[in-house]
RNA sequence: GGUCCCGUAGCUCAGUUGGAUAGAGCAACAGCCUUCUAAGCUGUGGGUCACACGUUCGAAUCGUGUCGGGAUCACCA
């Protein structure tokens, strides 16, 4: 189907080139929707006509306006003039076609098939400590920007990378060995990714402890905090592990596994899942190999003490290591080496990353190294950035202990549900099932909707004093309309046969259906801008427009069986968009709430 | 210091490919359940769109500058 603004575009230039005979470019004529205060759907703005066709705006307004209303009688039912803008009804006919095409049809805004791969990395987690509200702000736009290209028409490879290895990782390892005495997560009776994690948090208040011990005894603040023996003992661990001791090895093996038992069960809750993860102690060699080819090919230069190096000062960066004098690897060799490794595997046209705005210039200096070795895929990295999820107090620190975790959000999320339904007291015969089923339902559409309505390249203050709301602008607010509109979808039945429909659309009515036909357009711009925001938007105005016809019109009472079945229709195209839409966002509906 | 991002109602945010009188939610106040689920609807109050200058018929939106907040510019990841 074609859009309505495309097709007002189209008619609009089409009407202007015949009657002036210019050959206006299509992009020169702007098309909004009009104001409420006007009467008219849409609005041609006629300004930047003016000059080219030479007449006043009344009189090309005039022209144009009677052009369209002869032509495309089967779209336009009358126009109005204010100023330079000519608002443009659209007829009944053209919304209840719409309607009876598409009011259950669960396609509804999908674009057609593509060819074309996309891979979008998100989540990519440390394994030293348990996810926190940040992780689930990547989660939630990863998942539903993949969400996003799939109902675009494009073939989605969900990918995650790992990182497993490394400093951080073994700082918990230290804190096991010295602190546990053999204890594990089974023993304990705790998540494996939180038992980790409590160790992270030792080794950071040991390693102070034994910092200020030295800086007691007359030491250098910066000295102190290389010769702590805690990090003398870590950093021993980490050339152990890359010697492939056999009892570290063990150990790193076994906490990873406490971490990814963890891992699993959040995941599950919040729906994360993904086609493909890279573990980084598989990957964090492979750029070595081609930081080789780049020195043939003079993109890298090798400096007196051997380290590599790129000179990105004439793109307007700086200069960049890419491989330390001793020949090991630093973080964007890593991830060069990967990205080749995605575009062997894989070949997709365009490689998404999730990750968080501190990482910006990173991800810019990735991109350009890519293209300078001339990596096929280098032209489609993106990189989604998103803004910090931060506390009043200020910037959530893993080591200090400081953060929201995505668990205890989870449940306090529930345990919100749990009672605002039970003071609505509308769930008497729900089975416990039913009621578990429904405080997840809520709380994780509260909790998705929460993070997913803002800009994402906008950073959130979270104040954990205030939980988050399930009135207003909120996820609930939009499960509560579909199950209104379920409600009464399970009362009447939808007679088929009933789809001509000759009295005239109500304002309300015609008003909810432009609405309606413009879930494609958000689906395609959601997808365009990498910004599931839009679509969380959309939705919410779309839930606000439907309480406001529900409350001014009845649909089972309606004032005839023609208008009954009109609205019914109304009805079960709003709950499709919505459960569809919710549904890209990662979303589920309740039937019932 | 260089680069990038942000600044809209008391708070949280839309609106930013330039269009008509800048919109929601929360909070406050006033109404609406013998009518399809009141997690809803209707109304009231609340604004120097950080500031200045410029471009334009027209600027929250574009440009330049200033102020304020943040990120980054590691042989950490």
């Amino acid at each position: 189907m074609i859009q309505l603004t495309e097709q007002i575009l189209q008619a609009t230039t089409k009407g202007i080139n015949q009657l002036y005979k210019l050959p206006l470019p299509a992009s020169s004529l702007q098309i909004n929707r009009t104001k409420p205060e006007f009467e008219g759907d849409y609005t041609v703005v006629l300004f930047s006509v003016i000059k080219p066709i030479g007449k006043s705006p009344e009189i090309i307004g005039k022209e144009l306006g009677d052009f369209l209303l002869n032509e495309y009688k089967q779209l336009f039912s009358k126009y109005n003039l204010v100023k330079g803008f000519l608002n443009l009804t659209v007829c009944d006919h053209y919304w209840t076609t719409i309607l009876n095409q598409y009011y259950e049809d669960p396609c509804f805004g999908k674009g057609a098939v593509k060819q074309e791969k996309i891979m979008i990395e998100y989540s990519s987690p440390n394994t030293n400590k348990p996810l926190h509200l940040g992780h689930l702000r990547n989660n939630f736009l990863g998942w539903s920007l993949s969400e996003i290209y799939k109902a675009n028409g494009f073939p989605v490879v969900k990918s995650c990378i790992v990182n497993d290895r490394g400093i951080h990782i073994c700082k918990s390892m230290i804190a096991w060995k010295r602190y546990a005495n053999g204890k594990t997560p089974q023993s304990e009776n705790k998540k494996g990714d939180h038992f980790v994690g409590d160790y992270y948090v030792l080794f950071n208040e040991a390693y102070k402890k034994e910092t200020e011990e030295l800086v007691a005894k007359g030491i250098s603040n910066e000295e102190a905090e290389k010769e702590a023996p805690i990090m003398k003992e870590t950093q021993q661990m980490l050339i152990d592990w890359e010697a492939g001791k056999p009892d570290v090895i063990a150990l790193w093996k076994e906490m990873n596994s406490w971490v990814y038992e963890g891992f699993d069960i959040t995941y599950k809750r919040i729906g994360s899942d993904f086609d493909k993860i890279y573990y980084e102690s598989n990957t964090y060699l492979l750029g070595k190999k081609i930081v080789g080819e780049g020195l043939s090919k003079n993109v890298f230069v090798k400096k007196e003490d051997g380290s590599v190096w790129i000179d990105l000062t004439a793109d307007g960066l700086d200069e960049k290591i890419v491989q330390r004098k001793d020949g090991t690897s630093v973080y964007i060799t890593q991830d060069i080496g990967l990205a080749q490794l995605k575009a062997e595997e894989y070949g997709c046209k365009e490689s998404i990353y999730v990750i968080g705005d501190e990482q910006n210039y990173h991800m810019k200096v990735l991109k350009l190294i890519c293209q300078k070795l001339s990596l096929p895929a280098a032209d489609g990295i993106h990189h989604l950035s998103y803004g910090m999820v931060e506390l009043p107090t200020g910037k959530m620190k893993s080591r200090e202990g400081t953060v929201v975790d995505a668990d205890d959000l989870l449940n306090e999320m529930e345990e919100v549900a749990k009672k605002k339904t039970e003071e609505l007291g509308k769930t008497a015969d729900f089975t416990e099932t039913e009621l578990a089923q429904l405080y997840r339902t809520l709380s994780i559409g509260a909790l998705k909707y929460y993070l997913l309505r803002v800009d994402p390249k906008k950073k959130m203050i979270f104040n954990p004093e205030e939980s988050i709301d399930f009135h207003g602008h909120t996820g609930p607010f939009i499960q509560y309309t579909y199950a209104r509109i379920r409600s009464i979808l399970r009362k009447e039945n939808i007679n088929k046969n009933t789809d001509s429909f000759s009295s005239p659309l109500l304002k309300m009515e015609q008003i909810l259906l432009l609405e309606l036909e413009q879930y494609p357009t958000i689906v395609m711009q959601a997808c365009k801008e990498h910004d599931p925001s839009h679509l969380a938007n959309y939705l919410y105005r779309l839930a606000q427009t439907y309480n406001t016809f529900y409350a001014a019109h009845s649909v089972l009472k309606a004032e005839s069986e023609e208008k009954k079945q009109l609205r019914l229709r109304i009805c079960s195209f709003t709950s499709t968009i919505i459960a569809s839409g919710m549904n890209i966002l990662g979303i589920a509906v309740p039937e019932r709430m």
